[in-house]
DNA sequence: CACCCTTATTGGCGCCGTGTCAATGAGGTC
DNA sequence: GACCTCATTGACACGGCGCCAATAAGGGTG
């Protein structure tokens, strides 16, 4: 017998534009997070949102599209951050610093070490980009937390330095979350140690780059 | 007027499997450097090979699998290098292999850069387990450029912080080939400087892991 | 030198995933 | 309650990939 009820409720709901992308995000960031980026098909996301599958491309354009938003979601480091650093000298800042890195990165720790690596297969321009310029806000960030945001000389190096110390953060922080070879304490020991060497050390001797062209 | 030549000369070259799959794997890993691995069709790999595409599944079986062949052979180091570190103090041997490496990737420069970010999107566990055990035999190398190979004490977190400083590797060269942030001297210098502070300063202090399970 | 026999190599088939487009209906408004 | 907007759907076409049987290159054997 039919069920009486097909013409009182709607086959489906009318959501906000926002809210049904935000909705999608989210089951995006998940999947993808649990399985390789050539696994999900854009069929899988659309099914786990309940949802047509053309509908994923009227909002995200394309399949690379949502997976760039989604990694995007999980690398940026959001400006409220760094607003909460404590005060104090330069050990007590960048231990702080630290341990709010590992609080985040394993809070989400699948998902994050699923898309700091861009994914692993099909290096795309994009994904680089996404990833750039979540290491660029992470510098940035960093040169707050460490008190040296005000130099203006020779920013361009520093810069890169910090960006090249964001590698260093993503390997050890994978020994701890994935490997198991680090426990957390070791990862923060590691980590701010370099650190404060970095800003100490190698930074004020750094010499001055010759550029040849 | 037909080609009187037809019937004389072969239509193709009958090679060895093994002097296939190579010249296969050399057009792989050119292509692969320069497009993206979604850009990059097996016919596109066929073509420049001169071969049929299903020949790729016949040497490879999967797309993929050439993939992961081509990343392999541009990310292990080879066992001659480390047999060839000079002799000398800590600061010497260290030296030493960051030239070495710093020469290796300036060489392939392109090719690496794609290779070691297992190419950018799509995160895959076989492409993930060729980079693990690059790392690995990276690590190792590492140990015993600076002399610590013959440490079986905290073996384990030991290569772990070797592995995490490969990180720090990969990313610092990044800043030099990529975005021509730092020159060479500087990358030099940054990877020597921590590399001997990991070994002097972060190892001998590194708490003892306490395993909770 | 002619034949055969191994196997490197090819061409074509079918499947699956993706992006596009016009049609549909949910839900607010007058 | 009728209309109108636009969020959402379903169907279509294209392209890439893996598989399989057929083909021919070229060395071995008489």
């Amino acid at each position: 017998m039919a069920d009486v009820t097909a013409d009182l409720l709607p086959r489906w709901r009318r959501l906000e534009p926002d809210e049904r992308r935000e909705q999608i995000l989210a089951c995006a960031v998940r999947l993808f997070g649990e399985r390789p980026y050539a696994d999900v098909s854009t069929t899988d996301i659309a099914t786990a949102a309940g949802v047509a599958r053309s509908l994923i491309n009227h909002y995200f354009g394309t399949k690379r599209g949502l997976f760039i938003e989604s990694v995007r979601a999980l690398v940026t480091i959001p400006a409220v951050a760094v607003e909460q650093l404590p005060e104090g000298d330069l050990a007590t800042r960048v231990d702080a610093s630290v341990a709010w890195f590992l609080d985040v990165v394993s809070r989400h720790s699948r998902s994050w070490l699923a898309a700091v690596d861009g994914g692993g297969v099909g290096r795309d321009a994009d994904i680089e980009a996404v990833l750039s310029e979540a290491d660029e806000i992470a510098a940035d960030s960093i040169l707050v937390a460490v008190g040296l945001d005000a130099v203006t000389e020779r920013r361009t190096e520093l810069r890169a330095v910090m960006r090249a110390y964001c590698g260093l953060a993503k390997a050890t922080a994978r020994e701890w979350l994935e490997r198991d070879a680090l426990d957390r304490e070791q990862v923060h020991q590691v980590l701010a140690t370099t650190l404060i060497m970095l800003v100490e050390q190698v930074f004020p001797t750094l010499k001055s780059s010759v550029k040849i062209n």
